[in-house]
DNA sequence: TTTGCGAATTCTGAATTCAAAAAATTCAAC
DNA sequence: GTTGAATTTTTTGAATTCAGAATTCGCAAA
């Protein structure tokens, strides 16, 4: 703990700001990203902007506009699709990696992880529930001993939150979602490889059909 | 093809270039990378060379140099390890995708790719070894329906290919290889997606473990 | 000779300025 | 009234300037 960065770093927290306010959905696909604007919404220059845009854009969040400038990336159906069948096969390596590790594994407070989310689906505040889900997840990406993991799914893991805050805003079955998460737990805390791998592979799977055919109904064509 | 476009960009120019040197070594480990320094060299202004590390810093090609500006990252055998054991479970996918599915597999020319690849161990020339080594597996991406796998391999690939290149150098059996691959094509166009699947797979494990023991004997310590 | 303080240099991030290109608006001609 | 061209406006990428911070160099003292 001895940091004595003392490093806001404009940068950082514009890019931090920006992507945060696309993946709740505050800003919303296609809207316009003009740079002096959000510099003046920020009160930054244009500069650590150009370069968060650019950060963004890398990210898939953002994208080009036409000829001139950028806008926030629409929501994809089958690329949600396309990322959710990844991220099956790297949440099946990190569970079975995580149950064959007790060391690893054994690590983590599913206990309190089930909690906060069996609370946070209780309480029907979506923020709550999207960051219950990333905790849960994360835990186990982490725990696996694997870093490479994290990262891999990090980069698609932002486009299916984005998807999550709308799919959970629609009243959905959001209770079934901690059912198989603590299935998962248990697998894991038992040591049981095969079904560790096994059930977060179909958790995965299944949330990405979900979401596919959520958003498929909600938002019909374009939005 | 109607692509008047003729927008250079800066910043991809110099993001290309240095990315290019550090993958293929010429920037070696450790190398500072001061902007001004960079920017004289590739005669631009130090603003698209800013621009240009903090893409590279966000691919892991880049890190912070203690307290002050950045330096090409060092190789990591570990990390290197943790990339192989994800890239076989994204190249598994990958490939029983391209032989589950004809209309996408059988797309691809293996005759040429393979015969680019032993034309390239013949050679001994490492740079067009590890083209043709990059040809064949992107191509098997790109053949998968699954845009999203190449998508999160690409983000690993650089520090595979970096190894490559330090690996390829060392007169290894490069031929086995090329073995490997053709079993894998063979699969992919009999469309047995289980080999397809278990034979990809195998083959970045195997690459893996043996990129981080040829580097582990080439580089006791760091470089 | 080594250690410690301080000035000078260097280097980065941020702001500002500049130039080019695209979009929009206006005005004229049909 | 509509179409088309030209000018104005907007916006971006790149260059330059500015300010702050860290490292290095130098000098003096122990």
């Amino acid at each position: 703990m001895l940091q004595i960065n003392s490093k806001p770093a404009f940068i950082d927290q514009v890019y931090a700001q920006i992507k945060q306010a696309i993946v709740t959905g505050d800003l919303r696909p296609f809207a316009s990203l003009a740079q002096e604007a959000l510099a003046a919404e920020l009160g930054v220059s244009r500069q650590p902007v150009s370069h968060a845009l650019i950060l963004l854009e890398k990210d898939g969040l953002v994208v080009e506009k036409g000829r001139k400038g950028r806008m926030v990336a629409p929501l994809d159906n089958h690329q949600l699709l396309s990322l959710y069948q990844v991220r099956a096969v790297l949440d099946g390596l990190a569970a079975g990696l995580c149950a064959s590790q007790p060391a690893l594994g054994g690590k983590i407070n599913f206990d309190d992880l089930l909690a906060a989310g069996i609370a946070a689906t209780k309480s029907k505040d979506v923020a709550q529930m999207v960051a219950a889900d990333i905790a849960f997840h994360t835990a186990i990406y982490k725990h696996s001993g694997n870093p490479e993991i994290f990262n891999a799914v990090q980069a698609g893991w932002p486009h299916m939150v984005r998807a999550m805050h709308i799919v959970l805003s629609g009243a959905v079955l959001a209770e079934d979602i901690w059912t198989e998460h603590r299935q998962i737990a248990e697998a894991i805390r038992d040591g049981d490889a095969d079904n560790a791998h096994r059930l977060a592979t179909s958790h995965a799977q299944t949330s990405g059909q979900l979401t596919f055919e959520t958003l498929l109904t909600d938002q019909p064509k374009s939005a």
